[in-house]
RNA sequence: GCCGAAGUGGCGGAAUUGGCAGACGCGUUAGGUUCAGGACCUAAUGUCCGCAAGGAUGUGGGGGUUCGAAUCCCCCCUUCGGCACCA
């Protein structure tokens, strides 16, 4: 009996080496069989992943190594997302250049990572800072200029004084920056957008072909999107032949407008009032509102403002001649800026008409015909479905059926038409930083903004740059870098010193994985097309909207521009839930960051691994635990010491297939119990993701094994029955090493090679299950009385209902609980219970 | 305010076509082993009553449907996430 120690530093090491010299992630670009695209998002080189970073690869690697075993051909790559302010506030901090900074943390981390034993093709391995990737984001950049989908404006943007730039709105939180926390400022800048806003249709509607994304996300990305119908109407200004467009979801309600409000920031203001009496207190009004934070004047508890202008508009469907307001609840940036106000159907509207005393005009009436609205009573605007009133040819109209109708009046008489507003702004990609891609366009007197030639590409960041934020980009003080050439006419000019958003970087590097070394194209059209859409992409539900709605964008763009033949870049997504310690994130600020190298030190990495998946079901959030570690490490070594004790015997005693008829009680249980289990596992990992639940039944198999092999150490192997029984042993201990194999790598890979096989357990099938040996001969039944279990009784599975009942009305604890009393009814449950039911 | 997810022992969690609540693991207790610590092995472990056999009770709270509810229905509470003066 040989009794090898758990080495699983040495044992580590060995198959590590051995994947990587084998190749068994590197695969090239043909897919010669069933292919699968198995994505992690890629890390931010932060210098050092903490065990909760560790879920997601190792969630990716389960999937990805599950996936070879069933003969999938997997793709499997890392790259990292390495532009980005970290690196560049290192740079200020520690005088460290952030090319170099980022080099080290990324040699740093893939380190980690490799100690993890998750699997990549790393010679796909990209980075988005070096020349040799960002080129390829410019040339986005300009394909997008091509097509009208790049632009540059003024606009009020998004300003964080810490960060020292522009944001975009996705990355604000409740008016903080989503980085530092920061509360950011409005800021009228010239910036550069893309038209994210044009996809906004497509971009909802293929949410719907998304079966395989979570309904959360798409639900985030619906909201965000925020989608509503309704109709844009002209009102004219009085006494002018101009008219101020406005936008509502209620058409149905145009007979009830008693005012206009229109947002501080609207153009037309100025020359409202230019010259009037109002001039002076309504421009006192717009500087103040436009002085507040968003969150000022945008919270629920702000109280409604506003001014008359001294003008009026006149509502096209009666003429009627309306006061024109500002007031602080309309925004600029959604729909036109103006709002035809209904006080008595809209609650904001109904807020501020009382309190400037405008009138409140019922149009709708409730259609039950018990109450009927009158203005004086009202407390609250009427918001509710009912019938048309006082709305002339629609009066006694369902509200809902006069919405179209409307709409079509006012086409007719052309003074409005059906109307979409999308809440989804243009996604803002400028940066006043250094550490990002450089913006390919170069300003000319006189020809303007113009694109670099894609043969200039890539236009490199200069490397002696002081990074000191002051509001402009740090590369504006680089003479070198600013002077240019235009490209059109050759006269002297500058380039655009902004930078791109990272999330530019990130929405394309799933394409490069397939051309990371190509330096004549981005990706390669055909190898993208045989390879994506990404048939499995994880990571954290941070991006539900950022990352993964810019990606979506993109990948849309390159579909119109012919260069891809797919939609979606992701078919199926899953997030998986935070490691929490202490009941907060982790953070180094905290102080509660679990470092996975001790653990991988004490422990090994496959104990770290069946951990974190043991921990929880993967989506969701989970504790950590330290003293909970030792379970997972306690399970391995029992697995170890049963099969190394048994090295000997496995290796003398022939390994002949297993005879049924051979079986003893406990060795037919035990192989039930090996099906039972290879059935569990393989429904959890392909159904519901559930980790845990297939760890703990091959830890029950484990048990159940432990049991058996005590009984069998000491025999001779002589007689028939022994042997067969060791064999049963032998293929219970190999359906463990095989279907443990995705989550623990390296020790199955040894204990498959002690188990007397050759070495590779990946090129192994995953193993299949008899469905037949599964069922029981014999159940446990729970007999109950009015509900409550009073008995069990075995019994043979196939019992009929009549030896069945006669069983119970036999059982002595039962007659003693019945005490005489009279059965009404009896409730047979094949296999599971009886219940007696009595008075 | 609207939408969504969740709430089960001391802890992480399991059980969802309604059928033994608490699998598996941590922790705890007792015993074994060990010079000792650790590690390991065996047993117990929701709560309450009981020496025990056994009984009662129990899945955020309250009601309901059912022979039977963690699971289905209604009302409420708490936590987390998203959206929110969006016309």
């Amino acid at each position: 009996m040989s009794n090898k120690e758990y080495n699983f530093g040495k044992i580590e090491k060995k198959w590590q080496d051995f994947w990587e010299s084998n190749g068994l992630f590197r695969v090239d670009n043909e897919c010669d069989k069933d292919k699968f695209y198995c994505l992690v998002m890629f890390p931010y080189p932060s210098g050092t992943l903490h065990v909760g970073h560790g879920r997601n690869y190792i969630i990716g690697d389960v999937v990805s190594r599950y996936k070879i075993m069933k003969g999938f051909k997997v793709l499997s790559p890392i790259g990292w997302d390495a532009f980005g302010l970290p690196a560049e506030n290192a740079a200020i901090a520690n005088s460290i250049h952030p090319s170099i900074h980022t080099r080290n943390n990324i040699s740093k981390m893939k380190v980690q990572l490799e100690r993890w034993g998750v699997g990549y093709d790393w010679d796909r391995e990209v980075t988005s800072c070096e020349p040799d990737y960002y080129k390829w984001t410019q040339w986005i950049f300009l394909k997008l200029f091509e097509s009208k989908l790049a632009y540059k404006k003024k606009a009020a943007v998004n300003w964080c004084p810490s960060c020292a730039t522009v944001l975009a709105n996705e990355q604000v939180v409740d008016d903080l920056c989503e980085r530092c926390d920061t509360r950011v400022e409005q800021k009228d800048l010239e910036q550069w957008f893309f038209s994210i806003s044009d996809y906004a249709q497509r971009l909802l509607d293929d949410l719907e072909t998304l079966d395989g994304w979570p309904e959360k996300v798409k639900t985030m990305q619906a909201n965000w999107i925020g989608r509503s119908e309704g109709a844009k109407i002209n009102f004219k200004l009085e006494g002018t032949d101009e008219t101020i467009p406005c936008f509502t979801t209620r058409p149905d309600t145009i007979f009830g407008v008693t005012f206009m409000s229109l947002a501080p920031e609207h153009p037309i203001i100025k020359e409202l009032i230019n010259g009037t009496e109002y001039e002076k207190p309504v421009s006192g009004f717009v500087d103040r509102v436009r002085g507040q934070s968003t969150i000022e004047r945008t919270s629920e508890g702000t109280v409604k403002e506003g001014i008359f202008t001294g003008r009026y508009v006149i509502n096209p469907v009666n003429d009627e001649k309306v006061p024109l307001w500002v007031s602080n609840y309309a925004l600029m940036e959604y729909g036109t800026g103006a709002v035809m106000a209904v006080p008595a159907h809209d609650q904001r509207d109904f807020e501020f008409a009382r309190k400037y005393d405008l009138p409140i005009k019922i149009v709708i009436q409730p259609s039950n015909n018990e109450t009927t609205l009158r203005p004086e009573d009202m407390e609250e605007a009427y918001v509710e479905d009912g019938v048309q009133v006082n709305s002339s040819q629609f009066d006694g109209i369902p509200n809902r059926e006069a919405i179209p109708k409307i709409i079509n009046f006012f086409e007719e008489k052309g003074i409005g038409e059906r109307n979409i507003n999308y809440r989804l702004r243009d996604w803002l990609i400028s940066r006043q930083r250094y550490w990002g891609a450089p913006i390919p366009i170069i300003y000319c007197e006189s020809c303007g903004a113009v694109p670099v030639p894609e043969n200039d590409l890539p236009v490199l960041l200069p490397d002696h740059v002081e990074f000191k934020p002051h509001g402009r980009s740090p590369l504006d003080d680089v003479d070198e870098f600013v002077n240019a050439t235009c490209p059109k006419c050759g006269s002297s000019a500058k380039r655009e010193t902004d930078t791109m958003d990272t999330f530019v970087d990130s929405s394309w590097y799933y394409l490069r994985y397939l051309s990371s070394k190509d330096n004549t194209q981005a990706f390669d059209s055909e190898d993208v097309n045989k390879w994506l859409p990404v048939d499995q992409y994880i990571g954290g539900i941070e991006h539900a909207i950022l990352h993964l709605l810019y990606s979506r964008f993109i990948t849309k763009v390159f579909f119109d521009l012919k260069l891809t033949n797919f939609n979606e870049p992701f078919r199926n997504l899953f997030t998986q839930g935070m490691i929490v310690k202490d009941g907060a994130k982790m953070s180094k600020s905290k102080g509660n960051v679990v470092n996975p190298d001790l653990i991988t030190e004490k422990y090994g990495a496959d104990t770290q691994r069946l951990y974190t998946l043991f921990i929880a079901p993967p989506q969701r959030d989970a504790e950590w635990n330290d003293r909970g570690v030792i379970g997972s490490y306690r399970f391995l070594n029992r697995l170890w010491n049963n099969i190394t004790e048994f090295e000997g015997h496995f290796k003398n005693v022939p390994d002949t297939e297993i005879k049924r008829d051979l079986f003893s009680e406990k060795s037919k249980e035990l192989y039930r119990h090996i099906n039972i289990t290879i059935k569990k596992v393989t429904e959890d990992i392909e159904k519901s993701w559930s980790f845990n639940t297939a760890i703990a039944a091959v830890m029950e198999l484990l048990n159940m094994v432990v049991d058996f092999s005590t009984g069998l150490k000491d025999k001779e192997f002589n007689d028939e029955t022994d042997i067969n029984d060791l064999n049963v042993l032998r293929l219970s201990l190999e359906s463990i090493v095989k279907v443990l194999a995705p989550f623990v790598p390296h020790i199955c890979e040894e204990l498959w090679e002690i188990l007397g096989h050759k070495p590779g357990i990946f090129s192994v099938p995953w193993p299949a299950y008899d469905e037949d040996a599964i069922a029981a001969d014999q159940v446990e039944m729970v007999i109950q009385i009015n509900g409550k279990v009073r008995s069990k009784l075995v019994v043979p599975s196939e019992i009929n209902e009549d030896d069945l009942k006669s069983l119970v009305m036999n059982d002595q604890k039962i007659i003693e609980n019945l005490d005489g009393r009279k059965i009404i009814k009896t409730i047979v449950v094949p296999r599971k219970l009886v219940n007696l039911v009595v008075r």
